[in-house]
Formats: C-alpha cells, sequence, structure tokens
DNA sequence: AGCCAGGGTCTGC
DNA sequence: GCAGACCATGGC
C-alpha cells in the first residue's frame, strides 16, 4: 500500500437543508460508511476512501481534489439533482410533509450496482447493525485493502469462487447461497447489470428476481440504490406499518416519479423517530 | 428471554 | 393466487 497523498480539502457550501450527511450515509441505504463523531463519516466506494465532514453552512470532503469531487463524489451524492423541487412536489401529502421536514436532507446515493446487490441480499430479515457488520466482515476477507483497515467491495469473480463452507465465517446464515447464486449468476452473464440498467423497469425487475433469495423488496431496493430508480418503491416492515397507519387506502399516484425518494423519507423518519409522522 | 429485523422460498390448498 | 412453516443470526 502505497503512503497516501496528502491533498488540500474540497468544501462544498451547502446547508444540511439540502444535503445532511449523517442522514444520508446513516438512513439504511448504503452500509459501507461509518460514523467517525457526530458530524464525520468515512468509507470506501469502488476503490476511493473517502472521510467527510459536516459544517451548518458546508460540507468538507477531506484530502479530495475538486476534480476528484467533480468526477466522483458529485454524482454518488446525487449532488448535480435539484432536490427542492422534489420535495415540493411531494409536499402536497401532509404525512410526506411531515417526513421531509424530519428527514429532508437525505439524498439517494449512486452506490455501485453489484455492491447494492449484494447488500441487499443480505438485508433480507435482517437488521441494520448487523448487516453492516456482515458486509465489513465480506468487505475484510474478499475485498482490497484501500487504506489502512478498510477494503474494497469484492468483485463477483472473487465472490463466484467460494463455497458455502468458506462463506460461513460471514456469518450471513441462510443467505450465504443467495449471495453465491447471484455472483455466479453475473459472472456466467445469465444476469447481466448493464443489461439491468437500461431496461424498462418492469423487465429490469424480473432480470434481478431470477436471482435465488431476491424478492419483491429486495429488487427494489437495489434498482433505486443501485441503480438509481427514483420511481422504485421498496416495502419493508417499517414501510408496511407506515401505509398501514397513514395510507390505508394506497400511496398516492401524484408521488409515483419519485416515489422512492419519498419512500426513503418515510423510513427514515419512522424508524428513527416512530410518531414524528403524526399530526 | 423473547421478539424482531430494509424477506424469500417452498409447500399445500 | 394465497396462507403458513421455515429459514440463521444476533440486536435490543
Amino acid at each position: 500500500m502505497d503512503q497516501p497523498i496528502k491533498k488540500n480539502n474540497f468544501h462544498l457550501e451547502i446547508s444540511p437543508k439540502e444535503f445532511d450527511v449523517a442522514q444520508t450515509l446513516d438512513c439504511g441505504q448504503c452500509f459501507r460508511f461509518t460514523k467517525e463523531s457526530e458530524n464525520c463519516f468515512s468509507g470506501i466506494v469502488e476503490n476511493h476512501f473517502l472521510r467527510i465532514e459536516q459544517t451548518k453552512t458546508e460540507v468538507i470532503f477531506h484530502n479530495t481534489t475538486q476534480k476528484e469531487y467533480e468526477t466522483i463524489w458529485k454524482s454518488y451524492f446525487d449532488l448535480d439533482r435539484d432536490y427542492n423541487n422534489i420535495k415540493q412536489a411531494l409536499s402536497f401529502d401532509p404525512t410526506l410533509k411531515k417526513a421531509i421536514d424530519y428527514a429532508g436532507g437525505i439524498r439517494i446515493l449512486k452506490q455501485p450496482a453489484f455492491e447494492a446487490l449484494c447488500c441487499f441480499i443480505i438485508s433480507q430479515n435482517n437488521n441494520i447493525p448487523r448487516i453492516k457488520g456482515c458486509v465489513d466482515k465480506l468487505c475484510e476477507v474478499l475485498g482490497t485493502p484501500i487504506i489502512k483497515g478498510r477494503y474494497s467491495f469484492p468483485t463477483p469473480e472473487a465472490l463466484s469462487k467460494l463455497s458455502k463452507e468458506d462463506l460461513k465465517e460471514i456469518s450471513l446464515g441462510y443467505r450465504d447461497e443467495y449471495l453465491l447464486d447471484c455472483a455466479q449468476k453475473v459472472v456466467s452473464g445469465e444476469l447481466d447489470l448493464a443489461q439491468v440498467a437500461t431496461a424498462e423497469i418492469s423487465v429490469a425487475r424480473d432480470l434481478l428476481r431470477s436471482v435465488k433469495g431476491i424478492g419483491p423488496k429486495v429488487a427494489e431496493c437495489v434498482l433505486l440504490f443501485g441503480f438509481h430508480r427514483l420511481e422504485a418503491f421498496p416495502i419493508d416492515t417499517w414501510i408496511k406499518k407506515v401505509i398501514t397507519k397513514y395510507y390505508p387506502n394506497g400511496f398516492p399516484q401524484q408521488a409515483f416519479a419519485y416515489q422512492g425518494i419519498a419512500q426513503q423519507y418515510l423510513f427514515h423518519t419512522i424508524r428513527t423517530h416512530k410518531n414524528e409522522l403524526d399530526g
């Protein structure tokens, strides 16, 4: 491992209302970032390490050039999209408005597709702290070291070569065979991620669900967080509760194009602040 | 200690 | 098409 070259920090002037780093990285859409302190997180994306810090007026990308910000992080954090318009459009609904007031700093990340695919296979019937633990271990055992103690996410090839017994040390439970099926189908080309990326969404859904262990919910998460399909709408146990309580007649159609973002605002709000949506 | 977690598969009607 | 058993593991 080469000694990393010390660079300047890149400062982005932005309010936490528009981009809340803690909410974005700790809302269950991504399992690759660690909270270092109240306003500082660090993590790996592809083969890049990032330490990111928030103040009242700016977000600081540590040891990052402007060019790296422009080519890597701007896209990853979806910072070239105008969320104000989207939030305004979603505010017609009183429950959504409350979720936006509470969690409106969340941005939907553009995560690497294969990573999102694997992470959300692991996520099924599992809780977020343990998912993180499993993903960490997976990277440590099979990934490539990026900086001290931090590893890239394994390639499909690396994963596909394992046996169920090899995966035992990761403690995935019954999900180990699902992960292997996924990696093997990606390597063989039976599941073509480039095709998922461009296919019409119902086709993309069916392609993903050809993997054992990917059902309706996981497919929606992969589409939303790994392929940035903002109309994907994952329904987990928390969102089920939200729908039962606040949307007994169904989720409003007006939200359709951005219902994935709406879903994430609701998910984070109900999970971390149970009564916030009550009126 | 026991319920629950960003669920899915398989079986039996 | 749909309900119910079952699936590993560990957080809380």
